[in-house]
DNA sequence: GTGAATGTCTATTAGTTCTATAGATATTGG
DNA sequence: CCAATATCTATAGAACTAATAGACATTCAC
């Protein structure tokens, strides 16, 4: 399955933007500064999450980033699927928009399509078991667990 | 999940050598022929197949794989797991033998560590519902409906 | 309106992994 | 011995991942 590491700073990413009693707005250095991802490549992280609508932002000074309207609706699966693309482990198992693999003659006569089908969508289910929610809830614990916890100015 | 071509080969190969009717022993050069896999490179698969106890081989003229005693009990995820490797999406998260991931300080304080164990378990059961035995009548099924038998001589 | 702080976008580099190929060696049967 | 086979190590080339760089656009405070 091998998480990247861009998928990776994605969850920290939003936790660190849901976590309990955060400022509403970030801006992409603090989240960095706090999750310790380089900066440049956070951005692309989050370009990605705004696309996918996991995320809002605004420009010019103060501006940063917002947690999409529902944390609860969002799960592990959709995030991961933000940043990796579909869980079809091959192009012709993708529930959705199936499209022919490279060297196959057609989507119909491959057997590996039915298996890995339903492959792709055990784990998109095991990933759509955790909501953003759960995510920042765990989150917060790991931190109070390791004494990292997040400590915002007042 | 991105299935690798080593590992679609590894499947192929093993659907091939338990294809209904199939001699019980193939060379790595009629399998590579039967299934257009470049044969170097079947060789490997067939190695890494062999390592982990799915194919028996056998050297000199006349030589090549077999399958294992019992392919109703070795199953999708098995072979998988045999070529690349375990699902656990994160060093710390396999729940056989969990390793610290570079950057983390340690396995206890990762709040990642618990869903993503959760996760590769879930891609594990997952694969874990299909046998070989069910991946070779999917697979003989699919040569007979695009008219792909495998032939062999009497 | 200017300047500083911020997000947006495109391109590029360095490193790693994946796919495939090559060649030398070992084993077996005839 | 010879031919056919598996085994092993190395390496080349392509594709992908992670990270960096720099130019541009937007907003706010003053």
């Amino acid at each position: 399955m091998k998480l990247s590491k861009k998928a990776e700073y994605a969850l920290r990413a939003l936790t660190c933007l849901g976590a309990p009693g955060a400022p509403p707005v970030l801006s992409i250095q603090e989240i960095a500064d706090r999750e310790k991802i380089p900066k440049k490549f956070l951005e692309q992280v989050l370009l990605a999450l705004k696309k996918a609508g996991l995320v809002q932002s605004s420009r010019g000074k103060a501006g940063g980033y917002t947690l999409q309207a529902a944390p609860a609706r969002a799960t592990l699966g959709d995030i991961i699927q933000a940043i990796e693309g579909p869980f079809a482990p091959l192009p012709c198992a993708d529930s959705a928009a199936p499209v022919k693999c490279p060297d196959c003659p057609s989507l119909e006569h491959c057997w590996l399509r039915g298996v890995m089908t339903e492959v792709g969508q055990a784990v998109a289910a095991g990933c759509g078991r955790f909501t953003l929610v759960d995510l920042c809830r765990r989150a917060a614990a790991g931190r109070r667990r390791s004494g990292q916890a997040l400590m915002y100015e007042i």
